[in-house]
DNA sequence: TAGATTGTTAATCGATTAACAATC
DNA sequence: TAGATTGTTAATCGATTAACAATC
């Protein structure tokens, strides 16, 4: 069973076709092909083919791919079918919103209990979720056994923060802050970079004023002519 | 000038260099090169040297690159030496946590206020920030002029929360719904899905324990040997 | 049947890495 | 000087797109 390495380009597409997957289950759609995904996406329907192959979904030819199973294909790959409990680490204002976007309980975690060291807010409630002692997470790590830890701490006590989730047996973080975290190679680790959106959406506006300038000067440079 | 379009992966490895050499700036570091920035993220020194050059950065031979300069290089290149002002549509949580989100202020934007249609939460401030009714937008456009429109509205009211920002004048949508925005082709639209990132974190999850299952195989093998 | 679609192989395009001359 | 670094060109690697046979 050789499977080459699966590009993250891919499985971050996959999440992108759910969504649309879903809207049309929900309108009762039963079959969608590749060009049809291509017209909402403009990804080109080869590389949907190849993307939804990765599940290992089989289509028909004339016809294209039943939608509900295409959904349960991608939520399996993903392993979006199993859910994952989580703890959310900083129960400030990124931690409390995380905890109440409900896109991310429709994919594939479940959320169970924030945990920060500010009196004030341990022993609340936030999004219906109950906000514990960050010092007893150890002890909530063994009763509700969670596998993602979600890191939403100020940067100072980040890294001791993921210390104490890897020492809780977590087998992934969801890093927010932007200190580059240590951690064991058997523990995924990925960096949600808001600032890195932001870059591509300045630079291209950048881009887009510099060309208003340029077709400026073409303009100028006609009416000289 | 012909200038070969630059990738957005470059763009967004740019914010994540400007974080180090901050730090590095904090504790009075004057030059870093690219094989000290290589061991900070693992990324191959040429293509740091690469990147840093979209920037018109210049380095010395056997020294490396200024910091003070590299970050004024990185900030005005992805167009964050000029604050440009953001209007946040959508009060809820997520809206209110990126009003909060201090990274974002060490970058590009300036965020004025916030926009909702709940007569509970209008005339509120949130983070230190008035929130004003989304109806009244026009108006606070006029006033503030703002380039960018931070979308994070219920799903069903995305595409008419964005066409009120269009409507005002505005230049970009960063958009946090989960809703495929129809924009005219001068708005910049860039869509931060989170799910996409939780897709990264379970994929590897499985397959790592995918790799225990086939050493835990290799090993009975081997005991059967 | 003709036309639409699938799935796969080949070609192209773009990003990363290797190699190396120049410099101090 | 020797060694470290820059910046650039060439080579490699990987992702996307084109082409096409097979199917219904």
């Amino acid at each position: 069973m050789k499977k080459g390495k699966i590009s993250d380009l891919a499985i971050r597409r996959l999440p992108e076709y759910l969504q649309y997957l879903r809207k049309l289950q929900r309108i009762h759609v039963k079959y969608v092909s590749a060009p049809e995904i291509e017209r909402q996406f403009g990804i080109h329907q080869t590389q949907i083919r190849k993307d939804l192959a990765l599940t290992g979904l089989k289509g028909k030819v004339k016809v294209g791919h039943v939608v509900d199973d295409a959904i349960d294909a991608i939520l399996h790959f993903l392993g979006w079918d199993v859910k994952l409990s989580a703890f959310i680490v900083g129960a400030g204002n990124l931690g409390s919103s995380l905890a109440g976007y409900s896109d991310l309980n429709y994919s594939g975690i479940n959320i169970i209990s924030l945990f920060d060291d500010n009196p004030n807010v341990i022993g609340r409630n936030i999004q219906g979720l109950p906000v514990f002692d960050v010092n007893e997470l150890d002890y909530y790590a063994k009763k509700f056994n969670p596998k993602i830890g979600i890191l939403t701490t100020p940067q100072e006590v980040a890294q001791d923060c993921a210390d104490k989730l890897i020492k809780a047996n977590i087998k992934a973080i969801w890093n927010f802050t932007t200190i580059q975290l240590a951690v064991p190679e058997d523990v995924v680790i990925l960096t949600t970079c808001l600032c890195s959106d932001l870059a591509v959406i300045t630079h291209r506006m950048k881009d887009l004023s510099d060309l208003k300038v340029k077709n400026q000067d073409i303009q100028n440079a006609n009416q000289k002519i």
